[in-house]
DNA sequence: TCGTAGACTTCCGCTGAGTGGAAGGAGCGC
DNA sequence: GCGCTCCTTCCACTCAGCGGAAGTCTACGA
């Protein structure tokens, strides 16, 4: 009665990739059974799959026996076409933005109804942020957040408008704020937060346009605002018309 | 008469990953019978496997029908330990450096016998080069990448000796020179290059240290190493100590 | 307009690759 | 020593995956 009980619509590719996405930012390295349980395999199978991958490289293991991402993987991962596309041409940019603000610098995208962060830049005397390369965040509480969802279909407005998670005390929670701050940001071509992300920390951001399109946001984060918003919102805007340029320039061979 | 000839020792698992890493630098994008022939898969089994891989977000469809990498696996790749938590120790010491110097500045690990580049700040006025992030290059013509050889077990150093392949006219080719060099290297705690990578470019680089260990190398690309070499190395330095001492900082949770 | 070539997609019967329960270590704390 | 937890190996059953063949779509040249 050895058998074989194979959960409906599960395929082995289907368990790989469940294997490789069990691993996100809180949880960089995991055990077998970690693994097994959140892939939803049974210990045996994940213990095959998992030294299958293991001697392919794209995960590694660690001295004690955990698993982590292998660098195989780091590889295949950084050819994804958008973010590395924008990293790529967006760089410069941003040093020269970070040069001239010492602010944290941040180039988004969004992805559904969050932002995702592509790229960022922190010096060592910038305010403290959350944010990392690849992780995501609310869009309507952040400043490249608002300025994505400004510029999403009505769809994806009414859809965030519809769940105002609160994070701090600041954060907008009331649809009706929101819709007429998104108009705002449409009209100024900037969006700013004021701790609504992170207390004791504002941020400014402005559209990255290629074409007609919104491809990005570009934003920093500040302690304040008060001083010299002008001048950081024109900072924005130089450097991200740039990155727009270099984009329209940038795309080789794409039908 | 239908039937299944399996290759040899081919997994599913091997497979999928054989079609992931299909994608390089210069494959950014493959069409089915491309990726079918790169994988060593007969074409309606890469296609079935790559609709599988569609939908689970881990390759992308373009619209004129290609696949590219997905942002799923971008994500992933992202938690990849090593290259990971470097850039994100490294980063605030990389953009000072490059403040003060407006070169290329380089941040790279050996994997094998190449260099791996895990991070690079060009600006705009920056001396064109090669590399990108996740691009791999020989380790003797490189300035990072003698610094990394020089670091290396006698057995990496045995094998790149015995193949020193040419890029541009000044790549070093003979042996007995390349150990020279390599000693001065360890001696002096700096390696340079003069067009042995690119013509019209010239580097300096130095060891990052983590305890005793050379972890990674960091360098930068100038035109000329004329006028203010000893600046530069110094510049290096003090920034290669500073990734080391929080990089020994930085080890939370790993036994 | 039609014919041809090439690439993509769907179908389907055979079979061996994948499955997971069970059992055998290995390490640790009490 | 004893029990607990986690990792690893084994193995018989069976269904998931395989790929040849056939159908579809698009591009291009006559």
């Amino acid at each position: 009665m050895a058998g074989n009980t194979s959960p409906p619509g599960a395929t082995v590719t289907s368990r790989t990739v469940a294997l490789l996405t069990a691993f996100d930012e809180q949880h960089r390295r995991l055990t077998l059974t970690e693994l097994a349980r959140r892939a939803g395999l049974a210990v045996p199978t994940a213990h095959r799959l998992l030294r299958e991958l293991t001697s392919l490289g794209a995960l590694a293991r660690t001295p004690s026996g955990e698993y982590v991402v292998g660098r195989r993987l780091w590889d295949v991962g950084l050819l994804a076409p958008t973010p590395t596309d924008l990293r790529e041409v967006a760089s410069p940019f941003l040093h020269d933005l970070y040069a001239a603000t010492l602010a944290t610098v941040h180039l988004a995208v969004r992805d559904g109804t969050r932002v995702l962060y592509v790229e960022r830049l922190a010096g060592r005397r910038s305010v403290p942020v959350v944010s990392t390369v690849g992780s995501r965040l609310p869009l309507h509480a952040t400043g490249v957040g608002k300025v994505l969802l400004a510029h999403a279909p009505a769809d994806v407005q009414a859809e965030v408008a519809g769940s105002l998670t609160p994070v701090t005390v600041h954060t907008i929670t009331q649809p009706g704020l929101l819709r007429s701050q998104l108009q705002a940001v449409v009209a100024d071509g900037y969006a700013t937060t004021v701790e609504e992300m992170t207390l004791g920390a504002c941020s400014v951001a402005v559209p990255v346009h290629r074409d007609a399109d919104v491809v990005a946001a570009l934003g920093i984060v500040v302690r304040s605002l008060r001083r010299d918003k002008q001048r950081l919102v024109s900072a924005l805007k130089v450097a991200a018309h740039g990155i727009g340029r270099s984009l329209g320039a940038g795309d080789r061979r794409s039908r």
